[in-house]
DNA sequence: TATGAATGAGAATTCATTCAT
DNA sequence: CATGAATGAATTCTCATTCAT
């Protein structure tokens, strides 16, 4: 049922998720160039050399996570949103939503925030079309709202929906590298799509 | 006016900064971790060891190199500042200012968007307490217009400085990395003042 | 016999003695400081990061050959001494058998001689405890000749045991060292037995 | 006055001496290996640069603080030797004074021990004539000792000024290395020299 | 598939020595 | 003579990756 294409990587077994699980950990906790491929390797019970029949190399195992992740985050997203109607309810949902994947997921966050996003070997090589996927979504809401006179047509999706995901970005940044907990998610959520809202309504 | 304590070793001649030029290029060209010492020597057409005269080590170099940069941008932030009346016309300088010392220097700003949040957890704590003082700036803004009725109330300054400033970091990310430059700094840095005005506005 | 604990870390093939060999070899050759690990390496016929497989660092390598071998020396020389019952015959055979272990194992002796007294505190110190074991071995018999009313009763044990070493060291260090071989090992041992044991009959 | 042969070093003002005595410090402290030059420097309030007026490289200092000092310790045991006529108080002599130039000179003691006497390195490369007339002293007092009928003639010359100073030797090791001091000099220099002389009686 | 010992290229850092001032 | 900043060769150790078992 797998396509040979879309799927090229063994799975059988839980090996490959579990490398995937390990490396995360690991990746979050020292960052990529900090964590050694047997650390990874340890963590997931399984040998170094295992590792190389999963993935091609370290570059490798970390670009996986990533799409593995981010198929599962833009799916969840999505989901949430697609059963609304209302944009602004969307763009609340959207920062919740957000906010709350970060929260349960602190360590993958980490990482695509401090690792992967940010990095710039990363960044530069890898076509991040996952991020870009996610970024339209709010787009996507913003024209809709544009579309249905709910926002003001001069905002410009393509910087609104960038000005709106580092507004999220940069609040979670902060919880996920301070270990501190100032605010709820549900009042940073409310608040930052709330500036949002009243500055690009009609 | 700069204590001596924070003076770093030596300066007599421009080696150091001939140096923390050197890695800035380097840095941002390759980052840090793909980086050698001896890249460095050599665009700053110093010898290996001369780099170890005036930095303790390859941190050191990023370090000094950040609280450098860092020291000139809140100079030059207050300053711009300083001399306007009114919040919202500050905050408007505000996003301005920031996304223009973010093109004038974009190795600079790529490193500490880039390299800074990679780097080892003392380096991100480090790195903290100046960017703490940055977004400070606008907290008070912030607080200010509070005062002066012209935010509301109910703004949360910590959520919303770190709302604003990530809009802005976002948006300097894309151009930072993706060398695309679709829409002009002033276009983008209105366009996220109105978003956070209006949203902010008694 | 040996405990789990004092056992180096893998010594499935031979590559760990064949390490200890090549490093015994260099190192007298050339000297601690002098040897390269690259040079052990080549000699052994391992790869520079084999050595950092069953060996902690350079100073281990050193550290690890001179346990392995006073390991040896020990039980050997207390094989030999522990036959005998008179303690004239013992001293004896302790000059005797020391000069031979030296000859026997010419690198080995230059190493211990030479490098380890050279090398920093923590060798030093470290190798103490073993040699103290050596040593006492000689207080043991002048004790027991004493009490057997062979030995004159106001020699200090504690200092005869390192005269009597100091003795034959210097005697042995001179043939390691200088490559002449003046007099025969006997005449030597015998020789210098002969000075303590008159010098100490009761 | 001062031959240009034999005295081709500048010393005109106290640097030269100022630099042996810094040396014979560190290299005391630490080991030549482990010492630096600049330590060297620093410890004798000169700059880097000027060790290489007084001396040729790191090694020539070991070296000359090894002669220089040697000069004296060899006029020190000669003329208390000389004035003496009894070959057996000459060797209490010689012990007693050995002893006491260790304890009055630490520092240098361990160097000649430790890194001199003992360094394959130097040992192997320095022809260490100073070394060899201090222990001819002793191989002279026991010719005269035989000549003279107190000494038997069996003795062979070569191996007992050697274990003698061995004896002596390992001794001081034991003072210098350990901090501790079970005997006094006196005891120990009379009990060395015991041992020998009933040893050696005729 | 799975292993993990072995590999060896690679990189940061040190420090004896030089030489322009 | 004296200085000490600058040099750059040299060396230990790391770690991603391979491959025989």
């Amino acid at each position: 049922m797998n396509g040979y294409l879309a799927m090229p990587k063994k799975r059988d077994n839980g090996k490959y998720f579990k490398i995937i699980e390990a490396a995360t950990k690991i990746f979050a906790e020292k960052g990529f160039y900090q964590s050694r491929v047997s650390d990874i390797a340890r963590e997931a019970g399984v040998a170094d050399g295992t590792i190389y029949i999963y993935f091609d190399n370290k570059d490798d195992i970390l670009i996986s996570l990533f799409e593995e992740q981010m198929r599962l985050v833009l799916e969840n997203m999505i989901s949430k949103i697609s059963s609304l109607d209302d944009p602004a309810e969307k763009l609340k949902a959207f920062a919740l939503t957000h906010l709350r994947l970060v929260e349960e997921n602190q360590s993958m966050a980490e990482i695509i925030q401090v690792e992967l996003r940010q990095s710039s070997k990363f960044i530069k090589e890898y076509k991040n079309e996952q991020f870009a996927k996610y970024l339209e979504i709010i787009a996507q809401i913003i024209q809709e709202g544009q579309q249905k006179g709910v926002f003001r047509k001069d905002i410009i999706p393509g910087i609104a929906k960038r000005a709106f995901f580092g507004a999220l970005d940069e609040m979670s940044r902060f919880w996920v590298l301070s270990s501190r907990r100032d605010y709820d998610i549900k009042t940073a959520a409310l608040q930052i799509s709330q500036y949002f809202l009243e500055g690009m309504k009609a």
